[in-house]
DNA sequence: TCTGGGGTCCTAGGACCC
DNA sequence: TCTGGGGTCCTAGGACCC
């Protein structure tokens, strides 16, 4: 048997965790950029108010019913979801941790399941105090229905339990194929055209047609729902294949210059993140986009593949290497909205390949450590405090996050204060 | 005016090898 | 006129997830 843990609203959850003032109040938080909504409070969800909904299209609303509004605060997020992942490690034989707000567990051979998943929302409500749902299926897929039930109907205590096939049967019936993990836009259009709207539709039907024309991954999902598992926990964390920075500029660019300074940043970021996990790139991707909203303007996306002499993770290698591609990729007269830089081919920094003529420190071992002092100095100062001159000075083109709430929990300048009376 | 960011997996087709 | 068969690797594109 599979268990499902997920956090209630995780981002809601966590910003009202330092705010208890919030807990009675609607509340959402937006992407990068305030751009768009990306966690919702129960409050905005009965309003109707789908995920991902532009900001500006709902902020009457928002206002009227007395919204709090809150920029990304990734680094409350991911200590928090730390928190939670160590605290399911303590209870549960294995874990494999799914996303920030996600977790599988084993639960094969647990007698009485539904105590274990009991006690492990009441440790992680008192503890970390994050709201959670479980569901418990027999496989990945039936877990995660199960879950969707937890989260929608209070009848179930924050627990749903699938394990008898009359009643899987009986829930899937009235389980809308769009909600079920795997069938995302194009999947369900394609089953509806087909006349299949129910997860006990799909479940019916033929496996081999439907590998032939949904691949195997519609085909896992037929067994899948018949309890049949085929996909499998999996503790162990994967090695990454890719890392990736981007990010939409606060306002439309045109010149070279101001994008070139915006690449440069983004490659410093993707420096930090390859030196965090310990990592080189052999093979950069920068790409540039237009607004593709502006319907009426010129549409443009290009990038480029650049394979690196040798593997890289200082500042200025990766800035180098990146606005290299963006000058071949850059063509004049767009308004661009958005670049990114993406690293591939990562390897362990103990395995990177020198090329023949290196000395045997490597040939950018100076690189390297003006890198180490860069790190040094932004870990203790903030991020940012120092970086490569093609970065530029003013950073013009910078998200906007205006509503951001203090790093309680990961800077030693925002803890929450506490007055005792 | 304002529309996210960071990932994974699968497949088809081309290039290349012997 | 007739023009192999089997395999790997790489890449682009599509689809999905949170």
């Amino acid at each position: 048997m599979f268990a499902l843990i997920d956090g209630n609203n995780f981002y809601v959850s966590c910003e009202r965790l330092f705010r208890p003032d919030l807990l009675t109040r609607p509340v959402v938080v937006l992407s990068n950029n305030d751009g768009c909504l990306i966690s919702r409070s129960n409050e905005i969800k009965a309003l109707g108010v789908p995920m991902a909904a532009p900001l500006f299209q709902v902020q009457d609303l928002l206002v009227k019913h007395n919204t709090q509004i809150f920029s990304s605060n990734f680094a409350l997020y991911g200590d928090i979801s730390a928190r939670f992942m160590e605290i399911l490690a303590s209870l549960a034989p294995r874990v494999e941790v799914y996303s920030i707000d996600e977790a599988f567990m084993d639960f094969s051979g647990i007698s009485d399941p539904a105590t274990l998943a009991q006690q492990i929302r009441q440790q992680v409500a008192d503890w970390i105090g994050i709201p959670t749902c479980i569901g418990i299926g027999p496989t990945k897929t039936l877990a995660k229905v199960a879950n969707h039930l937890a989260k929608k109907n209070s009848a179930y205590h924050g627990v749903c339990i699938l394990d008898d096939l009359y009643q899987i049967d009986q829930v899937l019936r009235t389980f809308a194929i769009e909600d079920i993990w795997g069938v995302g836009q194009r999947i369900e259009a394609r089953l509806k055209a087909l006349g299949i709207n129910t997860a006990y539709e799909l479940k019916r039907l033929n496996p081999k047609w439907m590998r032939q024309n949904f691949t195997v991954v519609g085909e896992r999902l037929v067994y899948e729902l018949n309890g049949i598992s085929c996909l499998s926990l999996e503790p162990e964390a994967q090695a990454r294949q890719s890392i990736q920075v981007s990010r939409s500029f606060s306002r439309s660019l045109t010149r070279f210059e101001e994008i070139r300074e915006a690449v440069a940043s983004y490659a410093t970021r993707l420096a930090e993140k390859l030196r965090l996990h310990r990592l080189k790139t052999n093979t950069l991707v920068v790409s540039v986009c237009a607004n593709r909203f502006q319907v009426r303007n010129r549409q443009y996306y290009n990038s480029i593949l650049i394979n690196l002499p040798t593997a890289l993770n200082d500042d200025a290698g990766l800035i180098q290497a990146a606005v290299q591609g963006l000058e071949a990729i850059f063509r004049a007269g767009f308004d661009y909205q958005k670049a990114g830089i993406m690293a591939l081919d990562l390897m362990p920094i103990t395995l990177a390949q020198l090329t023949l003529f290196d000395p045997p420190e490597g040939r950018n071992a100076k690189a390297q450590e003006i890198s180490r002092a860069l790190d040094k100095i932004n870990q203790r100062y903030g991020r940012g405090t120092v970086h490569m001159a093609a970065c530029g000075p003013k950073l013009s083109w910078k998200d906007r996050k205006s509503r951001k709430s203090p790093a309680y929990t990961t800077s030693w300048h925002q803890l929450p204060k506490v007055y005792a009376k």
